[in-house]
DNA sequence: GCCATGACGGAGC
DNA sequence: TGCTCCGCCATGG
């Protein structure tokens, strides 16, 4: 057990059709400002849990690439499609647009 | 036990 | 606008 179930509730919590970046699910994992741990957690349960990682990007709106995923990035981008999330020619998704809004009661500036 | 790396983010240049 | 550097901390050698 460890502060990882946290990062694994806040993902399995995005809706269908809406992403979020691993700064943000962090923060809402109560790990502010530890991404990097997020993108950890994800590597290791990825593959047999039953948790929507493809819907954590990077800050960017991009799919993050890494030598440890070896294209599995191209099946993120393919399970996002599906699920309605339109890429960029750039090949990012709109964050405004597709950034899922946990709990956040208000923004000001934003709205 | 120490050193190097990494699904990131934000600030600096 | 784009690239580089630093910080954070768990995992692996």
């Amino acid at each position: 057990m460890s502060s990882y179930d946290a990062i694994y509730d806040v993902v399995r919590q995005i809706p269908r059709g809406q992403v979020a970046t691993y700064g943000q699910v962090a923060d809402l994992a109560n790990l502010p400002g530890r991404a990097r741990l997020v993108g950890y957690a994800l590597y290791r349960v990825a593959p047999d849990a039953d948790i929507p990682w493809h819907r954590v990007i990077n800050a960017r709106g991009e799919i993050s690439e890494s030598p440890v995923r070896f294209g599995s990035d191209h099946f993120q981008r393919v399970l996002l499609e599906a699920e309605g999330v339109i890429f960029s020619a750039h090949g990012k998704v709109n964050l405004r647009e597709y950034r899922w809004q946990a709990e956040i009661p208000l923004e000001p500036g934003d709205a």
